[in-house]
DNA sequence: GCCTAGGTCCCGTGC
DNA sequence: GCACGGGGCCTAGGC
């Protein structure tokens, strides 16, 4: 873990080549100060004088953070490369990034902090409430959607992408089933429509059920779905951690 | 700008009430160091022990940073309310959100470096290479997608959208045109089936064109776009700035 | 407030 | 490598 406070551009430039510039694969850099950003690739974007913290991470990732919003306002992909010095007494950082190539400068005429450090995470995120977690609840109880249901196969492939769910009703007529974990779309329709119009081509079956399953389906989206005869179903959605890893809400 | 280098967890707690917690609004605040993470809202998720860094940010954003990757791996969106507090020798950071409703809490067992700081920054991206800038193109010089062919609408708005362009070609048939930026796909082909659709609805028109423009459009949108009787142009895109500095990306 | 659509989307997955 | 689809997407704009 090492700083500089306020550092000038050459004390700056030293710091970065001592603790970052040799090992970058090991190290994230923090650099927070006044800079312009210049950033060419897939789009082209300039941006004017302000205070903005930068993050280089351990894999080349670049973001530049304004003081405000999640997003960052300018940023480099995975495994940029990235080269700093100083030029009319400014540091600057150049990054490159080949496919898609782009490249983006930041120049600094006041530094704040420069810091370098190693940081060590081997965790990954158990996460769930995704659309995952909605398709296996509706796998082990159908009659969610309704009585009788047979569920046959998921992510069933078609020509055209892979069906969510699908299955046979009550009176042995297919069933597509297209999940969504939060809002239904009207691009949810159109997948649908075009999973149902396979399924009828491939099985040359005259009688195709669609159903759009979600927490929530807007009234345009209904509409659209009535117009071409598919259903919908408004299922609540549990968000449920595997057995091993559920506490209960009063830890918060 | 304050900064503590592995603080305590008490002298990092007092560290952050008088820095950061009597104005957040004014004060980014870093929080590197071992944590843990559980999230609760849209989703929910538990991320195990690891170094990152925590950036709480002036309008209440707060991002989880690992040592890789471009997205942060927990946040919590702008306007949430954060709160310190200390809990079996551990510092604790607790956030809530409204709309949607969520909560996340990180937990830091070793503390790496902490900073407060004010940063100041009125300055806008300006931006060049979107899709608007596509359809202004094409306004300014149409035969870009054919001879004689009249655009007399942007933004056209019909039952379930808008449409990006829309005119007449040389023998005065309807023509809807629907713009990317990049990439088009499938779902394109379907925003414009549905456009088209609609305009024919609209002014019982037997016929009316569809055309997606894109610099590039792949084998499988231009099958589906022939079964629909749709058109396609690969347009070069060129990214040009305010100041007329034009270029194109072929320059990498 | 809801909802639609774009994004330098990012990211994983399957080909 | 390309391309497709999900995302705690985020964010802006319209109504």
């Amino acid at each position: 873990m090492h700083t500089a406070l306020h550092p000038s551009a050459s004390d700056a430039l030293h710091f970065i080549n001592e603790y970052h510039t040799s090992k970058p694969e090991k190290t994230m850099l923090l650099v927070m100060g006044e800079c312009i950003v210049d950033y060419q690739g897939r789009a082209r974007s300039l941006l004017d004088w302000g205070e903005r913290l930068i993050m280089i991470k351990q894999d080349g990732t670049v973001l530049v953070h304004q003081p405000v919003m999640r997003e960052p306002v300018n940023w480099q992909p995975t495994g940029s490369i990235t080269e700093f010095k100083i030029k009319d007494e400014q540091l600057i950082l150049n990054c490159r990034h080949l496919h898609p190539a782009e490249k983006m400068r930041v120049a600094f005429r006041r530094l704040k902090l420069v810091t370098a450090t190693s940081l060590v995470d081997h965790a990954n995120l158990i996460i769930a409430g995704m659309e995952i977690d909605v398709v296996n609840q509706i796998v082990s109880d159908p009659t969610i959607i309704e009585e009788n249901l047979r569920i046959v196969k998921r992510e069933k492939p078609v020509k055209t992408g892979s069906i969510d769910l699908f299955g046979f009703d009550k009176n042995h007529v297919p069933v597509v089933i297209e999940v969504k974990r939060s809002l239904a779309t009207i691009s949810s329709v159109h997948q649908l429509r075009m999973y149902v119009k396979d399924i009828k081509k491939d099985r040359k079956e005259p009688k195709v059920r669609g159903i759009l399953c979600a927490p929530r389906v807007p009234d345009m989206v209904k509409k659209l779905l009535e117009e071409h005869n598919l259903e919908w179903r408004e299922v609540e959605r549990k968000v449920v951690l595997p057995d091993n890893r559920q506490r209960t809400l009063k830890e918060f």
